[in-house]
DNA sequence: GGAATAGTGTCTATTAGACAGTATCCA
DNA sequence: TGGATACTGTCTAATAGACACTATTCC
Protein backbone atom coordinates (compact mmCIF):
# COMPACT_ATOMS: atom_id res chain seq x y z
CA UNK A 1 0.00 0.00 0.00
CA UNK A 2 1.35 3.74 -1.07
CA UNK A 3 2.00 5.94 1.51
CA UNK A 4 -0.75 8.72 -0.45
CA UNK A 5 -3.55 5.53 0.38
CA UNK A 6 -2.66 4.98 4.43
CA UNK A 7 -3.20 8.74 4.30
CA UNK A 8 -6.35 8.44 2.50
CA UNK A 9 -7.83 5.60 4.89
CA UNK A 10 -6.53 7.38 8.16
CA UNK A 11 -7.91 10.58 6.91
CA UNK A 12 -10.88 8.65 6.47
CA UNK A 13 -11.30 6.82 9.65
CA UNK A 14 -9.63 9.62 12.10
CA UNK A 15 -7.24 7.65 13.21
CA UNK A 16 -3.48 8.44 13.85
CA UNK A 17 -0.98 6.90 11.39
CA UNK A 18 2.18 5.97 12.91
CA UNK A 19 5.43 7.46 11.32
CA UNK A 20 9.13 7.74 11.94
CA UNK A 21 11.56 11.31 11.50
CA UNK A 22 15.11 10.83 12.14
CA UNK A 23 17.48 14.03 12.92
CA UNK A 24 20.95 12.86 11.41
CA UNK A 25 23.47 14.59 12.63
CA UNK A 26 26.99 15.03 11.62
CA UNK A 27 30.19 17.37 11.88
CA UNK A 28 31.80 19.15 9.22
CA UNK A 29 34.44 21.41 9.45
CA UNK A 30 33.87 22.39 13.18
CA UNK A 31 30.22 22.66 12.41
CA UNK A 32 27.03 20.33 13.51
CA UNK A 33 24.91 19.78 10.29
CA UNK A 34 21.74 18.21 10.02
CA UNK A 35 20.24 16.24 6.75
CA UNK A 36 17.81 17.75 5.19
CA UNK A 37 15.10 16.20 2.04
CA UNK A 38 12.99 18.18 0.08
CA UNK A 39 9.47 18.17 0.87
CA UNK A 40 7.01 18.82 -1.50
CA UNK A 41 3.38 18.52 -0.57
CA UNK A 42 0.52 20.90 -1.54
CA UNK A 43 -1.36 22.87 -0.25
CA UNK A 44 0.39 23.29 2.90
CA UNK A 45 4.32 22.25 2.38
CA UNK A 46 5.38 23.80 -0.86
CA UNK A 47 9.26 23.42 -2.22
CA UNK A 48 10.44 23.29 2.02
CA UNK A 49 13.00 20.99 3.35
CA UNK A 50 11.90 18.26 6.39
CA UNK A 51 13.60 15.20 7.95
CA UNK A 52 14.16 11.81 5.92
CA UNK A 53 11.61 9.49 7.66
CA UNK A 54 7.98 7.88 6.27
CA UNK A 55 5.62 5.21 7.38
CA UNK A 56 6.72 2.16 9.13
CA UNK A 57 5.71 -0.21 7.04
CA UNK A 58 3.63 -3.51 7.74
CA UNK A 59 5.46 -5.98 10.36
CA UNK A 60 8.35 -3.95 11.54
CA UNK A 61 9.25 -2.10 14.37
CA UNK A 62 9.82 1.82 14.72
CA UNK A 63 13.36 1.07 14.81
CA UNK A 64 13.68 -0.76 11.68
CA UNK A 65 11.93 1.43 9.96
CA UNK A 66 13.83 4.61 11.04
CA UNK A 67 17.15 2.09 9.62
CA UNK A 68 15.36 1.32 6.64
CA UNK A 69 14.05 5.06 6.00
CA UNK A 70 17.78 6.18 6.90
CA UNK A 71 19.34 4.26 4.60
CA UNK A 72 17.39 4.95 1.56
CA UNK A 73 18.09 8.70 1.95
CA UNK A 74 21.58 7.84 2.96
CA UNK A 75 23.66 5.17 1.72
CA UNK A 76 25.08 4.36 4.65
CA UNK A 77 24.96 1.13 7.27
CA UNK A 78 25.47 0.44 10.42
CA UNK A 79 24.39 4.25 11.77
CA UNK A 80 23.96 5.24 15.64
CA UNK A 81 20.05 5.78 15.75
CA UNK A 82 18.24 6.00 18.81
CA UNK A 83 14.77 6.74 19.93
CA UNK A 84 14.03 10.35 20.91
CA UNK A 85 10.43 10.83 21.36
CA UNK A 86 7.06 10.60 19.97
CA UNK A 87 5.47 13.69 18.63
CA UNK A 88 1.82 13.50 18.23
CA UNK A 89 0.43 17.07 18.21
CA UNK A 90 -3.20 16.99 16.68
CA UNK A 91 -2.19 19.65 14.02
CA UNK A 92 1.35 18.61 13.76
CA UNK A 93 0.60 17.62 10.00
CA UNK A 94 -2.06 19.75 8.57
CA UNK A 95 -2.69 16.90 5.81
CA UNK A 96 -4.15 14.02 8.08
CA UNK A 97 -3.52 12.69 11.77
CA UNK A 98 -0.55 11.56 12.04
CA UNK A 99 2.28 10.66 14.85
CA UNK A 100 6.19 10.83 14.21
CA UNK A 101 8.34 8.75 16.14
CA UNK A 102 11.61 10.68 16.23
CA UNK A 103 14.81 9.55 16.37
CA UNK A 104 18.31 10.66 16.54
CA UNK A 105 21.08 9.21 14.49
CA UNK A 106 25.04 10.24 14.47
CA UNK A 107 27.04 9.52 11.37
CA UNK A 108 31.01 9.90 11.34
CA UNK A 109 33.43 11.87 8.93
CA UNK A 110 34.04 8.36 7.25
CA UNK A 111 30.35 7.41 6.54
CA UNK A 112 29.87 11.64 5.74
CA UNK A 113 32.05 10.90 3.06
CA UNK A 114 30.99 7.54 1.31
CA UNK A 115 27.65 8.96 1.71
CA UNK A 116 25.80 10.00 -1.53
CA UNK A 117 23.11 12.47 -0.41
CA UNK A 118 21.68 12.66 -3.76
CA UNK A 119 17.88 13.45 -1.92
CA UNK A 120 18.93 15.51 0.44
CA UNK A 121 21.88 18.46 1.66
CA UNK A 122 23.49 19.03 5.01
CA UNK A 123 22.46 22.00 6.53
CA UNK A 124 24.40 24.00 9.48
CA UNK A 125 22.10 23.77 12.62
CA UNK A 126 22.53 27.47 13.04
CA UNK A 127 21.84 27.82 9.51
CA UNK A 128 17.94 25.81 9.30
CA UNK A 129 15.33 26.87 7.37
CA UNK A 130 11.77 27.20 7.84
CA UNK A 131 10.65 23.41 8.09
CA UNK A 132 7.71 21.53 7.02
CA UNK A 133 5.63 19.77 9.72
CA UNK A 134 7.03 20.16 13.61
CA UNK A 135 10.54 19.10 12.17
CA UNK A 136 12.12 22.44 13.98
CA UNK A 137 10.29 21.48 17.26
CA UNK A 138 12.30 17.57 16.73
CA UNK A 139 15.53 18.92 15.72
CA UNK A 140 15.66 21.24 19.12
CA UNK A 141 14.73 18.02 20.57
CA UNK A 142 17.66 16.25 19.08
CA UNK A 143 20.09 18.90 19.69
CA UNK A 144 18.93 18.88 23.64
CA UNK A 145 19.41 15.28 23.81
CA UNK A 146 22.68 15.00 22.10
CA UNK A 147 24.16 18.21 24.56
CA UNK A 148 23.03 16.18 27.59
CA UNK A 149 24.85 12.75 26.42
CA UNK A 150 27.78 13.78 25.06
CA UNK A 151 29.16 14.73 28.82
CA UNK A 152 27.81 11.27 30.45
CA UNK A 153 28.67 9.15 27.58
CA UNK A 154 30.85 8.19 25.02
CA UNK A 155 28.39 9.01 21.93
CA UNK A 156 31.09 11.20 20.75
CA UNK A 157 32.36 8.68 19.02
CA UNK A 158 29.87 8.01 16.52
CA UNK A 159 30.77 11.72 15.26
CA UNK A 160 34.71 10.64 14.96
CA UNK A 161 36.36 8.31 12.25
CA UNK A 162 37.73 5.01 13.74
CA UNK A 163 41.07 6.97 14.27
CA UNK A 164 41.04 10.77 15.86
CA UNK A 165 43.32 13.29 17.61
CA UNK A 166 42.61 14.41 21.12
CA UNK A 167 42.11 17.83 19.34
CA UNK A 168 39.33 17.07 17.04
CA UNK A 169 37.46 14.80 20.17
CA UNK A 170 37.70 18.29 21.61
CA UNK A 171 36.25 20.55 19.11
CA UNK A 172 33.36 18.00 18.58
CA UNK A 173 32.67 18.49 22.52
CA UNK A 174 32.89 21.96 21.53
CA UNK A 175 30.61 22.24 18.72
CA UNK A 176 28.17 20.55 20.56
CA UNK A 177 28.28 22.21 23.90
CA UNK A 178 28.80 25.25 22.10
CA UNK A 179 31.92 26.68 24.37
CA UNK A 180 35.39 26.35 24.68
CA UNK A 181 37.27 24.40 26.82
CA UNK A 182 40.12 24.14 28.08
CA UNK A 183 43.02 22.11 26.44
CA UNK A 184 44.84 21.02 28.98
CA UNK A 185 41.81 20.02 31.58
CA UNK A 186 39.93 18.08 28.43
CA UNK A 187 43.11 16.00 27.85
CA UNK A 188 43.80 15.30 31.61
CA UNK A 189 40.02 13.97 32.10
CA UNK A 190 39.81 11.99 28.65
CA UNK A 191 43.34 10.34 29.50
CA UNK A 192 42.25 9.89 32.78
CA UNK A 193 39.25 7.43 31.69
CA UNK A 194 39.86 4.35 29.57
CA UNK A 195 37.65 5.51 27.24
CA UNK A 196 40.09 5.60 24.64
CA UNK A 197 43.73 4.40 23.78
CA UNK A 198 46.58 5.60 21.90
CA UNK A 199 47.05 4.43 18.48
CA UNK A 200 50.38 4.98 18.14
CA UNK A 201 50.14 6.91 14.57
CA UNK A 202 50.09 10.24 13.10
CA UNK A 203 49.10 12.17 9.91
CA UNK A 204 50.84 14.26 7.60
CA UNK A 205 50.19 18.04 8.49
CA UNK A 206 51.90 20.44 7.40
CA UNK A 207 52.61 21.46 11.03
CA UNK A 208 53.11 19.45 14.18
CA UNK A 209 50.78 16.35 14.08
CA UNK A 210 49.07 15.18 16.72
CA UNK A 211 48.70 11.48 18.54
CA UNK A 212 45.74 9.25 16.75
CA UNK A 213 43.51 7.66 18.92
CA UNK A 214 40.94 5.23 19.10
CA UNK A 215 37.67 4.17 21.41
CA UNK A 216 38.44 1.39 23.08
CA UNK A 217 35.22 0.08 23.48
CA UNK A 218 33.35 -0.88 19.95
CA UNK A 219 29.96 0.16 20.77
CA UNK A 220 28.45 0.30 23.89
CA UNK A 221 27.70 3.36 25.44
CA UNK A 222 29.58 3.34 28.75
CA UNK A 223 29.41 5.69 31.52
CA UNK A 224 32.08 7.12 32.73
CA UNK A 225 32.42 8.94 36.58
CA UNK A 226 30.02 11.79 35.43
CA UNK A 227 31.57 14.18 33.87
CA UNK A 228 29.46 17.75 35.63
CA UNK A 229 30.26 19.81 32.45
CA UNK A 230 33.67 19.28 31.30
CA UNK B 1 -15.64 4.37 17.25
CA UNK B 2 -14.96 1.66 19.82
CA UNK B 3 -11.73 0.16 20.28
CA UNK B 4 -12.79 -3.07 18.94
CA UNK B 5 -13.71 -1.35 15.86
CA UNK B 6 -10.38 0.22 15.57
CA UNK B 7 -8.96 -3.21 15.99
CA UNK B 8 -10.74 -4.72 13.36
CA UNK B 9 -10.01 -1.97 11.01
CA UNK B 10 -6.45 -1.71 11.72
CA UNK B 11 -6.45 -5.67 11.50
CA UNK B 12 -7.38 -5.60 8.18
CA UNK B 13 -5.46 -2.80 6.70
CA UNK B 14 -2.42 -4.13 8.21
CA UNK B 15 -1.76 -0.91 9.76
CA UNK B 16 -0.44 -0.01 13.33
CA UNK B 17 -2.85 1.31 15.87
CA UNK B 18 -0.85 3.96 18.25
CA UNK B 19 -2.19 3.98 21.98
CA UNK B 20 -0.78 5.15 25.45
CA UNK B 21 0.38 2.97 28.49
CA UNK B 22 1.16 4.71 31.58
CA UNK B 23 3.64 3.61 34.38
CA UNK B 24 2.12 5.11 37.70
CA UNK B 25 4.46 4.95 40.31
CA UNK B 26 3.93 5.54 44.46
CA UNK B 27 5.85 4.92 47.20
CA UNK B 28 3.98 3.18 50.47
CA UNK B 29 5.49 2.00 53.01
CA UNK B 30 8.83 2.64 51.78
CA UNK B 31 8.25 0.00 48.97
CA UNK B 32 7.79 1.60 45.09
CA UNK B 33 4.52 0.38 43.74
CA UNK B 34 3.24 0.29 40.04
CA UNK B 35 -0.67 0.81 39.26
CA UNK B 36 -1.98 -2.36 37.41
CA UNK B 37 -5.34 -2.65 35.97
CA UNK B 38 -7.29 -6.08 35.02
CA UNK B 39 -6.79 -7.21 31.60
CA UNK B 40 -8.72 -10.41 29.87
CA UNK B 41 -8.40 -10.31 26.39
CA UNK B 42 -8.94 -13.86 24.50
CA UNK B 43 -7.32 -15.95 23.49
CA UNK B 44 -4.13 -14.34 24.56
CA UNK B 45 -4.50 -12.50 28.05
CA UNK B 46 -6.54 -14.03 30.34
CA UNK B 47 -7.09 -13.18 33.74
CA UNK B 48 -3.93 -11.10 33.79
CA UNK B 49 -2.79 -7.30 34.65
CA UNK B 50 -1.44 -4.71 32.58
CA UNK B 51 -0.41 -1.34 32.57
CA UNK B 52 -3.72 1.42 32.48
CA UNK B 53 -3.88 3.28 28.86
CA UNK B 54 -6.18 2.40 26.08
CA UNK B 55 -6.15 4.43 22.18
CA UNK B 56 -5.60 7.71 21.62
CA UNK B 57 -8.85 9.42 20.63
CA UNK B 58 -9.03 11.29 17.75
CA UNK B 59 -7.96 14.71 17.81
CA UNK B 60 -5.99 14.21 20.65
CA UNK B 61 -2.35 13.71 21.47
CA UNK B 62 -0.57 11.46 22.87
CA UNK B 63 -0.08 13.54 26.49
CA UNK B 64 -3.73 13.99 26.74
CA UNK B 65 -4.63 10.85 25.90
CA UNK B 66 -2.38 9.61 28.56
CA UNK B 67 -3.64 12.28 31.04
CA UNK B 68 -7.60 10.84 30.04
CA UNK B 69 -7.34 7.37 30.66
CA UNK B 70 -5.36 8.15 34.10
CA UNK B 71 -7.78 9.95 35.13
CA UNK B 72 -10.15 7.54 34.52
CA UNK B 73 -8.58 4.99 35.94
CA UNK B 74 -7.20 6.99 39.29
CA UNK B 75 -9.43 10.12 40.67
CA UNK B 76 -6.89 12.01 40.72
CA UNK B 77 -5.98 15.51 39.17
CA UNK B 78 -2.70 17.37 38.34
CA UNK B 79 -0.72 13.96 37.82
CA UNK B 80 2.90 14.05 37.19
CA UNK B 81 3.23 12.99 33.78
CA UNK B 82 6.20 12.05 31.09
CA UNK B 83 7.22 10.23 27.98
CA UNK B 84 8.86 7.37 28.62
CA UNK B 85 9.65 5.84 24.92
CA UNK B 86 7.53 4.53 22.44
CA UNK B 87 7.50 0.38 21.86
CA UNK B 88 6.51 -1.00 18.52
CA UNK B 89 7.80 -4.25 18.52
CA UNK B 90 5.31 -6.09 15.58
CA UNK B 91 4.77 -8.98 18.23
CA UNK B 92 4.11 -6.72 21.28
CA UNK B 93 0.69 -6.59 21.16
CA UNK B 94 -0.82 -10.67 19.79
CA UNK B 95 -4.25 -9.49 18.91
CA UNK B 96 -3.38 -6.81 15.98
CA UNK B 97 -0.37 -4.72 15.17
CA UNK B 98 -0.12 -2.00 17.75
CA UNK B 99 2.22 0.62 18.89
CA UNK B 100 2.58 2.29 22.82
CA UNK B 101 3.72 5.62 23.83
CA UNK B 102 4.62 4.65 27.12
CA UNK B 103 4.39 6.92 29.90
CA UNK B 104 6.40 7.32 33.72
CA UNK B 105 3.76 8.82 36.28
CA UNK B 106 4.29 9.46 39.65
CA UNK B 107 1.80 10.44 42.45
CA UNK B 108 2.36 12.09 45.78
CA UNK B 109 1.02 10.13 49.15
CA UNK B 110 -1.65 12.65 49.17
CA UNK B 111 -2.94 11.71 45.95
CA UNK B 112 -2.65 8.25 46.63
CA UNK B 113 -4.80 8.82 49.61
CA UNK B 114 -7.31 10.41 47.84
CA UNK B 115 -7.77 7.80 44.99
CA UNK B 116 -10.08 5.57 44.46
CA UNK B 117 -8.85 2.68 42.39
CA UNK B 118 -11.49 1.15 42.00
CA UNK B 119 -10.33 -0.36 38.44
CA UNK B 120 -7.15 -1.37 39.70
CA UNK B 121 -4.52 -2.04 42.33
CA UNK B 122 -1.47 -1.47 43.91
CA UNK B 123 1.78 -3.73 43.72
CA UNK B 124 4.72 -3.54 45.11
CA UNK B 125 7.52 -3.22 42.06
CA UNK B 126 9.11 -6.20 43.43
CA UNK B 127 6.42 -8.60 43.44
CA UNK B 128 5.26 -7.79 39.81
CA UNK B 129 3.15 -10.69 37.87
CA UNK B 130 3.55 -11.98 34.61
CA UNK B 131 2.16 -9.01 32.88
CA UNK B 132 0.10 -8.68 29.33
CA UNK B 133 1.84 -7.51 26.28
CA UNK B 134 5.14 -5.93 26.87
CA UNK B 135 4.40 -4.25 29.61
CA UNK B 136 6.79 -6.11 31.96
CA UNK B 137 9.58 -4.17 29.48
CA UNK B 138 7.91 -0.74 29.50
CA UNK B 139 7.80 -1.55 33.57
CA UNK B 140 11.53 -2.05 33.58
CA UNK B 141 12.45 1.34 31.55
CA UNK B 142 10.27 3.43 33.52
CA UNK B 143 12.16 2.28 36.31
CA UNK B 144 15.52 3.08 35.12
CA UNK B 145 14.05 6.64 33.92
CA UNK B 146 13.77 6.84 37.39
CA UNK B 147 16.47 5.85 39.39
CA UNK B 148 18.54 8.11 36.48
CA UNK B 149 16.35 10.84 36.54
CA UNK B 150 16.07 11.29 40.68
CA UNK B 151 19.68 11.78 41.09
CA UNK B 152 19.93 15.11 38.92
CA UNK B 153 16.57 16.31 39.11
CA UNK B 154 14.05 17.45 41.78
CA UNK B 155 11.73 14.66 40.49
CA UNK B 156 11.55 13.30 44.05
CA UNK B 157 9.13 16.12 45.12
CA UNK B 158 6.35 14.26 42.87
CA UNK B 159 6.45 11.76 45.26
CA UNK B 160 6.38 13.22 48.94
CA UNK B 161 3.73 15.05 50.08
CA UNK B 162 3.83 19.16 50.54
CA UNK B 163 5.22 18.63 53.35
CA UNK B 164 7.88 16.05 54.39
CA UNK B 165 10.68 15.42 56.48
CA UNK B 166 14.25 14.55 55.55
CA UNK B 167 14.18 11.13 56.70
CA UNK B 168 11.43 10.65 54.41
CA UNK B 169 13.06 12.69 51.59
CA UNK B 170 15.81 10.28 52.24
CA UNK B 171 13.80 7.11 52.41
CA UNK B 172 12.18 8.13 48.83
CA UNK B 173 15.99 8.02 47.39
CA UNK B 174 16.71 5.01 49.42
CA UNK B 175 13.68 2.67 47.97
CA UNK B 176 14.56 4.34 44.30
CA UNK B 177 17.94 3.75 44.23
CA UNK B 178 17.50 0.17 46.04
CA UNK B 179 20.63 1.37 48.54
CA UNK B 180 21.33 2.96 51.82
CA UNK B 181 22.44 6.71 51.52
CA UNK B 182 24.61 8.01 54.89
CA UNK B 183 21.40 10.30 56.98
CA UNK B 184 24.54 13.20 57.43
CA UNK B 185 25.46 13.17 53.85
CA UNK B 186 22.14 13.54 52.49
CA UNK B 187 20.74 16.02 54.59
CA UNK B 188 24.27 17.76 54.06
CA UNK B 189 23.63 17.56 50.43
CA UNK B 190 20.28 18.73 50.34
CA UNK B 191 20.17 21.70 52.76
CA UNK B 192 23.04 22.67 50.82
CA UNK B 193 21.20 23.37 47.76
CA UNK B 194 18.24 26.01 47.59
CA UNK B 195 15.97 22.77 46.61
CA UNK B 196 14.10 23.03 49.88
CA UNK B 197 12.75 24.88 52.54
CA UNK B 198 12.06 24.65 56.29
CA UNK B 199 8.47 24.89 56.95
CA UNK B 200 9.48 25.08 60.47
CA UNK B 201 6.50 22.65 62.10
CA UNK B 202 6.35 19.22 62.92
CA UNK B 203 4.49 16.38 62.87
CA UNK B 204 3.12 14.75 66.18
CA UNK B 205 4.78 11.30 66.43
CA UNK B 206 5.50 9.04 69.50
CA UNK B 207 9.44 9.88 69.18
CA UNK B 208 11.44 13.24 68.76
CA UNK B 209 9.49 14.85 65.59
CA UNK B 210 11.02 15.66 62.73
CA UNK B 211 11.59 19.40 61.02
CA UNK B 212 9.03 19.62 57.95
CA UNK B 213 10.32 20.54 54.56
CA UNK B 214 8.77 21.76 51.66
CA UNK B 215 10.19 22.17 48.14
CA UNK B 216 11.05 25.69 46.87
CA UNK B 217 10.29 25.48 43.23
CA UNK B 218 6.68 24.91 42.71
CA UNK B 219 6.92 22.47 39.47
CA UNK B 220 10.03 23.32 37.41
CA UNK B 221 12.54 20.73 37.02
CA UNK B 222 15.36 22.11 37.63
CA UNK B 223 19.28 20.28 38.43
CA UNK B 224 21.11 21.34 40.93
CA UNK B 225 25.11 20.62 40.61
CA UNK B 226 25.40 17.14 39.21
CA UNK B 227 24.69 14.22 41.97
CA UNK B 228 26.92 11.74 40.86
CA UNK B 229 25.09 9.19 43.10
CA UNK B 230 24.63 10.87 46.43
C1' DG C 1 63.45 31.31 11.87
C1' DG C 2 58.53 31.80 11.56
C1' DA C 3 53.93 29.85 11.24
C1' DA C 4 50.90 26.65 12.97
C1' DT C 5 49.29 23.44 15.99
C1' DA C 6 50.37 19.77 19.74
C1' DG C 7 51.45 18.94 24.14
C1' DT C 8 52.51 19.52 29.20
C1' DG C 9 52.04 20.55 35.16
C1' DT C 10 50.71 22.93 39.33
C1' DC C 11 47.97 25.08 42.56
C1' DT C 12 43.53 26.05 44.91
C1' DA C 13 38.97 25.45 46.14
C1' DT C 14 35.30 22.40 46.30
C1' DT C 15 33.15 18.10 46.75
C1' DA C 16 32.44 13.13 47.94
C1' DG C 17 32.46 9.86 51.25
C1' DA C 18 33.60 7.67 55.56
C1' DC C 19 32.53 7.79 60.18
C1' DA C 20 29.85 8.03 65.91
C1' DG C 21 27.89 10.35 69.26
C1' DT C 22 24.27 13.63 71.26
C1' DA C 23 19.44 15.61 71.37
C1' DT C 24 14.57 15.40 71.71
C1' DC C 25 10.20 13.63 72.38
C1' DC C 26 6.95 10.32 74.37
C1' DA C 27 5.24 6.87 77.45
C1' DT D 1 14.45 6.09 82.40
C1' DG D 2 14.14 3.58 78.23
C1' DG D 3 12.66 3.43 73.51
C1' DA D 4 12.60 5.52 69.26
C1' DT D 5 13.99 8.54 65.94
C1' DA D 6 16.14 13.26 64.76
C1' DC D 7 20.04 15.70 64.34
C1' DT D 8 25.01 17.23 64.12
C1' DG D 9 30.64 17.91 62.44
C1' DT D 10 35.28 16.59 60.99
C1' DC D 11 38.71 14.62 58.35
C1' DT D 12 40.68 12.79 53.99
C1' DA D 13 41.01 11.87 49.31
C1' DA D 14 39.60 13.05 44.86
C1' DT D 15 38.06 16.21 41.48
C1' DA D 16 37.13 20.62 38.97
C1' DG D 17 38.82 24.55 37.15
C1' DA D 18 42.03 28.31 36.45
C1' DC D 19 46.18 29.29 34.29
C1' DA D 20 51.08 29.94 30.43
C1' DC D 21 54.69 28.07 28.44
C1' DT D 22 57.47 24.59 25.58
C1' DA D 23 57.71 21.15 21.63
C1' DT D 24 57.35 19.61 17.02
C1' DT D 25 56.76 19.79 12.28
C1' DC D 26 56.82 22.04 7.90
C1' DC D 27 58.02 25.67 4.92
Amino acid sequence: MKETEFRKIVSDLRIAIAAVDVVVFTVVNDVLHVFLTPVHRPPHYLNMFGLPGGVISDSKSADEAAHRHLKEKIQVEDIYLEQLSTFSAPNRDKRSRSISIAYLSLITPEMFEKQSSSEGVWVPIDKLPSLAYDHSEIISAAIERLKGKIVYTNIAKELLSTHFTLPELQRVYEVILKRPLDKRNFRKKFLNTNLIKEVGKTRKTSHRPAQLYKFSNKDIEIIPEVWAAL
